[in-house]
DNA sequence: CTGTTAGCGCTTTCAA
DNA sequence: TTGAAAGCGCTAACAG
């Protein structure tokens, strides 16, 4: 490992001239001669010099790299959200750094230790389903670092939070799914400790009561994101002596999954039966019939959780504030709920 | 911004013994007493104290992060390498810094600039479809920085490359094609300075002599991936004279655009014409009908890679060694081809 | 305009 | 078993 990478010290060396000499020609700052700044600036274009961010990092303790925590990125949601959030960075000059929980806690816990030991200047969080203790969290705030939460949130930490307006898009689906005349409306619920699929089955409850619709716990399971058990669910309901008449789940794989298993099942969709999902994910426009679902703005999200947690970077602990900014759901209809 | 990050120094301080005592309790040396250990441990413990990794690295000139840039994260094939890839890394205790380079030459050519001076101790990278000029990751090698190559290599750089079968993967696929009687197959081709297109090109030629059929320039078109225009090309082949019995794309999300356009015509797939795509994207089971394509051994790739990557750090540039590992594809038959 | 010094937090000598 | 000093590469402060 002969890693010869230059430094400040190689181009004052060879110039024959100090090494804070060099430093102030490459970060421009005044007082340096023509001819010297000339000099420096072509070695180290010739010698491909490259600041040694570490070290500028470890005297700055600034490291200009904002961490983000997202529990997996298979849906096409979690990158699309990033997408938005490294252009945002990006203008503001920083760079990104991706930590993927695999919906697991305890990888999010080791995440947030290597972002904390890589001195992020902050994080941006979404967190897994199976995470109910916040103490991993509560750290950043106690070291004054700045976090944000976005999509995945709790109400147990306060700090700024981005989400879309779970129950207003929950309800945009129920009273489209009322308004095509259906019923019997069953529920794929989300695991219960995420906050978002709170507001969304709260949202299907007061839609069935603000219409008059019975509540039947039947209809109503708690699906805690493993696509496998989506086959069972669904063949319970198709045969229940009253089946539904339309199911909502909590999100699009699930609402994909249930597509297939009600066809092969040769019942029409949506006559017999319609479907929708939640957050518009990229396979959703292609299941025949179309999935009906909720677009979340992504972007949006993405760009607006790094501008809080600019906001917050430089400022005390004490000038925080705890926004909850909260994001407008777009009803997409597809074939799964209308002819 | 009160960062008060504990630093062995006031660890040191609070206990009144120096900091290198501190620093060896603290990394489990030996030479230290039973009761100075539990006393470091404990404040340690008490106080959150997280090595600060800047430092260290700093003296140590090793980062333990790998730098992965891959051009997208829309589709479902790089996010499943990079999963791979992490659950390697982390074995190894690696952590992993991903960059998007969204397809973009300039973009691709940033995200080095920023992994070299955060000091990756190697990288992983998937050119974009822009990428001609390589003197960006020339660079790493003059270093001794290693760089692996995986899914969109160049032949124009001497260091380990994975990569899938191409050409045996879209071979596989025209037999399958003219073995399901078609004869008029047209290719949309992807860009040519990508070498895994090219082999795929190269593939779709060979066969078509080896069986004999005839080859028509109007057949081949190259796209650049630009979706857009995916629905000009399926129009002007469905409007030719002679159109085409069967479309091979270059990959999936052109291939479910033309399922698409094909239904929109009032055709039937796979009878009048079939469609076939390349890397198994997440939608490609949900089209309607499925879309037949060729699976990645994603986890494979990513494992493998990193694995040639971590072989070389440490290692000294001349005992590098240019390995070429070529994965098997998979044929997956679905509906768009095969009744 | 340029050189010298000090320090970011850590580990690793070398001494005691 | 412990402490003191040096150094990783950089910049800011202070002299000259």
């Amino acid at each position: 490992m002969a890693k010869h990478q230059i430094t400040i010290i190689d181009i004052a060396k060879e110039l024959g001239i100090s090494k804070s000499t060099v430093s102030r020609a490459l970060t421009g700052h005044l007082g340096v001669s023509e001819k010297t700044r000339k000099d420096v600036l072509e070695l180290a274009e010739k010698w491909d010099y490259q600041k040694n961010m570490l070290a500028f990092q470890l005297m700055s303790s600034r490291t200009y790299v904002i961490g983000i925590i997202v529990p997996e990125l298979m849906t096409s949601f979690f990158p699309k959200v990033i997408q938005g959030a490294q252009v945002a960075a990006q203008d503001a000059g920083y760079s990104i750094l991706i930590g993927q929980s695999n919906e697991q806690y305890l990888t999010e816990v080791a995440n947030v230790k290597a972002m904390l030991a890589n001195r992020v200047d902050g994080i941006l969080v979404s967190l897994t389903k199976e995470t109910q203790n916040y103490e991993h969290l509560e750290i950043f705030r106690r070291k004054g670092i700045p976090i944000v939460m976005f999509n995945r949130v709790c109400t147990e930490l306060k700090t700024p939070k981005v989400v879309l307006d779970d129950y207003k898009g929950a309800t945009e689906i129920m009273e489209h799914l009322i308004a095509s005349g259906k019923k019997r409306i069953a529920h794929l619920a989300g695991p219960k400790n995420l906050y978002s699929c709170r507001k969304r089955k709260e949202a299907y409850l007061d839609s069935l009561k603000r219409h008059n619709l019975p509540i039947d716990p039947e209809l109503i399971i708690d699906y805690d994101m493993n696509l496998d058990q989506v086959k069972i669910f669904v063949k319970y309901w198709l045969d229940l002596p009253n089946p539904p008449d339309a199911i909502f789940a909590v999100n699009d794989p699930p609402g994909i999954e249930a597509i297939q298993i009600i066809k092969e099942r040769g019942l029409s969709i949506p006559n017999d039966i319609a479907v929708a999902g939640f957050s518009d994910d990229n396979s959703s426009q292609y299941v025949e019939p179309g999935l009906t679902t909720i677009r979340q703005p992504t972007d949006d999200m993405g760009r607006i959780a790094v501008q809080l947690l600019l906001d917050m970077i430089d400022k005390d602990v004490s000038e925080w504030k705890t926004v909850y900014k909260v994001l407008k759901p777009e009803l997409i209809v597809r074939g799964s709920s209308f002819v």
